[in-house]
DNA sequence: ACTCTAAGTAATCGACTGATAACATGTCAA
DNA sequence: TTGACATGTTATCAGTCGATTACTTAGAGT
């Protein structure tokens, strides 16, 4: 009998395999909220395997926080390999802005993100967060914004991560104070993420 | 021997000291990584009593996490309370800026904040969440501003909590992209926040 | 002084957790 | 074909978790 057997695969490919189902599973609990066999029911591989693939949970999970905050790194960077960039464009801003909309499609890793960001408890955590936090920053600043622009930049950023990690997009009750702020922060994206809520 | 015998108090007051104790809890590990022994310890009473006391470990959660809130939301409303508010003066709007950076002091309850808004994977959180949120949105939509000011106004108090999260203004390591973001984002409530780091 | 209620603890439970060790097997090179 | 290595699993463990039960005792009211 060999009904739900797990074919062999490269070590690689499995290892890519697992961390996709990790991002899964630690978006919707966090660090301390997601056990490695919740992880390894999601990847369909057995609980031992995963933690000896990664060494322990906390290196997984950093794993797949690096991860997550370096495609939303390298979509910045991919507007800004592109072509010249104007830091007085409006155009141009938009397309910075644009970028990260296309990212809220995945909920995931933006949530994988906050997870991150707000496990100040956990020292190694929070070490990395700021670490990534700060090469987001370095890049957007490629731009040419001055602080504050990058600054408002981000933190609109966050408003949507926030927003996205309470799943307020998927709760827009007519009448409720937060369905304006809602509507009013994701504009035309929210279309887009109704559709796959 | 009644060495370190805890005295007796009348249960409101007990209830009030366990709820301190377990927002200082929660805001160092979140809901899922803070155990009920942890609070009972930061309490200084046994771990059943905590349990006894809230029902089960994610009612004592809701509770921290709403009251949490509700002093942000009672910050933002003694403002408007003092006195008219003008939607078109920035000093006006520095004033909710002030009233926010003035509870920049305490760490604790805007962790536990963030742990709520982040924690979408069990739904009575996030449903709290939401319901907090708007609540506070409703509190800031009360100043006149438009959507988009009042958007933005969130969108920058969400940086700084997440700022805070990640402990970025304990670590201002000279040359790190991330100083650049913290000082520009924190201004002149930095010294405030280095002193009790 | 006595009693009765409310404040609080000790003991304990089954379930779950991350990690380790031992074992099994598919697959590729010679 | 066969052997050896890489890919996986099963079995197991000590520690931790939230919660329940049963017990203790301080202290207010009479």
């Amino acid at each position: 009998m060999n009904v739900g057997k797990v074919s062999r695969m490269a070590a690689e490919d499995r290892r890519e395999l697992v961390i996709q189902a990790a991002t899964r599973a630690f978006a919707r609990g966090g660090y301390a909220g997601t056990s490695t066999d919740a992880v390894a029911k999601e990847a369909g591989v057995s609980q031992p395997y995963v933690v000896r693939m990664f060494g322990t949970k906390l290196d997984l999970f950093l794993e797949v926080f690096q991860r997550a905050v370096g495609r939303i790194r390298d979509a910045f960077e991919a507007v800004l390999d592109e072509g010249p960039f104007d830091p007085d464009s409006e155009d141009d801003k938009a397309r910075m802005g644009l970028a990260y909309t296309e990212l809220l499609e995945d909920h995931d890793f933006l949530q994988v993100m906050m997870h991150g960001f707000t496990a100040g408890g956990v020292d190694e955590i929070a070490a990395a967060a700021r670490q990534c936090m700060g090469e987001v920053f370095a890049t957007i600043k490629r731009t040419g914004w001055d602080d504050e622009r990058a600054r408002d930049f981000v933190a609109y950023g966050m408003l949507l991560n926030v927003m996205i990690s309470m799943r307020a997009p998927e709760h827009l009750e007519p009448g409720h104070p937060l369905t304006a702020l809602t509507t009013c922060a994701f504009g035309d994206a929210l279309e887009l993420l109704e559709s796959q809520a």
